[in-house]
DNA sequence: GTGACTGCAAATCGTTTGCAAAGCT
DNA sequence: AGCTTTGCAAACGATTTGCAGTCAC
């Protein structure tokens, strides 16, 4: 999975990427004319320095202790999508997982059905192939969700 | 797309398509001890005679005026995909769209955002590069997802 | 007849919303 | 002060389940 490593660890967050994160943040906050809080700084932090796709029930639960409810989780985490900086992937029962996505190129999943582990995986050929075809047909994408359900490799060994 | 007119249609579906489901759908009954019902039959031969692809609500309001209850529209269509006569697609906003599908061909949904139609797409190419890739990675996909959210050429011009 | 099936209503799950209190600026 | 924001609880929409009566086999 090396080829996927281009998303800055907790470490090396510190680095840059977050304080880009937060540029963008506070940029789509001030154009609307809201506030970054304290919550919504928490719920933000806990995602940048997480790797893994969080379900709504993973943020809540880290939020708990903080006497964060489960509707500003829901709020904050709708608002990080309205501005491009979080996406969400469904899981096979239709629960949303989330993931920060600043300057990662577009990607697709692969989530284990045994396990619930979600691997991602980059496929720029099939993209192409993908947009050239629909356009062939008069359609404009604007988004896609291409999820592959299956058994991870730890998991197939079972 | 005239390559997707492979699914009968009302009228060739008396020609043997429907029979063909009923036979599935009556050894999967009779493997489990379960029972062809009024309520089934009319569920399934709804979708038969549909070529669209039908939310819920679509058929519970048809079976309305037959007294169906919309707990044993849920049930059915449960039934109907867990014996594979039957897939949903989910819309952009997570409700669940139903299609017949024995005998078809896997295909991709092009998914209107604007009118809801859904247009259906053949990918063969693009499901083995998808296949193989999930391989070397140690991945054995089971089923995907492959939705592709935009503007159909309708909805384009307006 | 007996066990599966149905409709109904109540329950559940994830998510959204209304509101009064609290926080920024 | 005047706005956004919060937590709570209630409201929501889609789906599920419990149950007493009904029906297929």
């Amino acid at each position: 999975m090396k080829e996927l490593d281009y998303r800055p660890s907790k470490t090396n967050a510190q680095g840059g990427y977050a304080e880009r994160v937060y540029e963008v943040f506070r940029k789509h906050l001030a154009q609307s004319g809201l506030r970054l809080t304290s919550q919504r700084r928490r719920i933000l932090d806990f995602m940048l320095n997480s790797d893994r796709h969080l379900g709504q029930e993973d943020i809540s639960q880290a939020m708990r202790p903080h006497g964060l409810g489960r509707a500003t989780v829901f709020r904050t985490l709708k608002m990080l999508e309205e501005c491009g900086l979080v996406n969400h992937v469904s899981d096979e029962s239709g629960r949303r997982r989330f993931e920060v996505n600043l300057e990662r190129p577009h990607h697709d999943h692969l989530i284990c059905i045994s396990c619930g582990r979600i691997q991602e995986m980059r496929w720029p050929k099939l993209e192409k192939i993908q947009e050239d075809t629909c356009r062939k047909f008069g359609f404009a994408p604007q988004w896609h969700r291409h999820e592959i359900f299956g058994l991870c490799r730890d998991c197939r060994k079972t």
